[in-house]
DNA sequence: AATTCTTTGACTAATATTGACTTTAATTAT
DNA sequence: ATAATTAAAGTCAATATTAGTCAAAGAATT
């Protein structure tokens, strides 16, 4: 417990509002000045301590009145299918594998009908396609990764 | 839920009047005067906030008795919606135009809570950013209107 | 020594606020 | 009737207020 820098006393601070709230909402520079550090890193602590494999989803917004929102989300139960495919995507998804993983999905009963198409459409190969197919199968790689993680938990 | 900026308040102002009735026909100076800002601040809240994209329309008249109305649109059916929703996207989608329209999908009973987040996860800036935001819009743009013309026929 | 993690700050991006100037419509004066 | 005045709303660019990115420097760990 004695091995902490600022970042994990940050990281701390936020959990423990997170114990008793579903969601804390702070302004960043607020947060810096309480911990005199430099504003970003708050992001820092946010993008290494916050996210969604963690069970938290940001979200944020700029300008006046702007905030930066932690959520705790309920990662579901039955996710070693999701995980395994989300292991399994490289940098790069072809269509065809594509396909095979919405089947999967659907056949371990973690999408319906409905939600085949509109993955699907999400990434048709007209909607994504730059011109290039190396970029294209990137594309449908992230978006892929994307609507898993997505999948891992319920709100 | 305190905190938030002045934009903020009066589109919630103006939207709980609407939640009772079909529009709101207000003096611009005298809203401003109720929040205590710049009559071109109701614009802004206006061009942000009451977009076709988020289901409004408004009218307006200069000189004396002036007046803005907004509208709360009616469309006659899921089509129409999600044509002009589609029609509404040209080539280029921003974050926050996107986030309307799935809004507006979510309260036009058009997707679920669970479908706003597959959609929501499809075109998430992470997802779809190759390190160049013109690119991101029209990416975004691109999958959107996959997914509504999906939305269109499958139903 | 090498690698990984943390801290910092300069620069960028998004959103909100403000105000000067323009346009339109109604009213009043000629 | 026509012109002048007044009373709105519209536009747009400048400024303010946030948060985000990224790479370099520093610290800790392997």
């Amino acid at each position: 417990m004695a091995d902490e820098n600022i970042s994990d006393l940050i990281e701390r601070y936020l959990k423990e509002i997170l114990a008793d709230n579903e969601q804390v909402k702070i302004r960043r520079s607020e947060i810096a000045g309480l911990f005199d550090v430099v504003p970003s890193q708050i992001n820092y602590v946010i993008n290494t301590r916050f996210t969604i494999q963690n069970g938290y989803i940001v979200e944020s917004k700029r300008g006046g009145g702007g905030y930066i929102r932690i959520e705790k989300v309920h990662l579901l139960d039955d996710i070693d299918v999701l995980n395994s495919l989300i292991d399994a995507i490289g940098n790069r998804l072809s269509k065809r594998d594509s396909e095979t993983i919405v089947q999967t999905l659907y056949n371990n009963d973690l999408i319906n009908r409905r939600e085949v198409g509109i993955i699907l459409a999400a990434i048709d190969k007209d909607a994504i396609d730059l011109n290039n197919s190396d970029l294209t199968d990137i594309m449908r790689a992230n978006i892929m990764i994307s609507i898993l993680n997505r999948l891992r938990y319920e709100r």
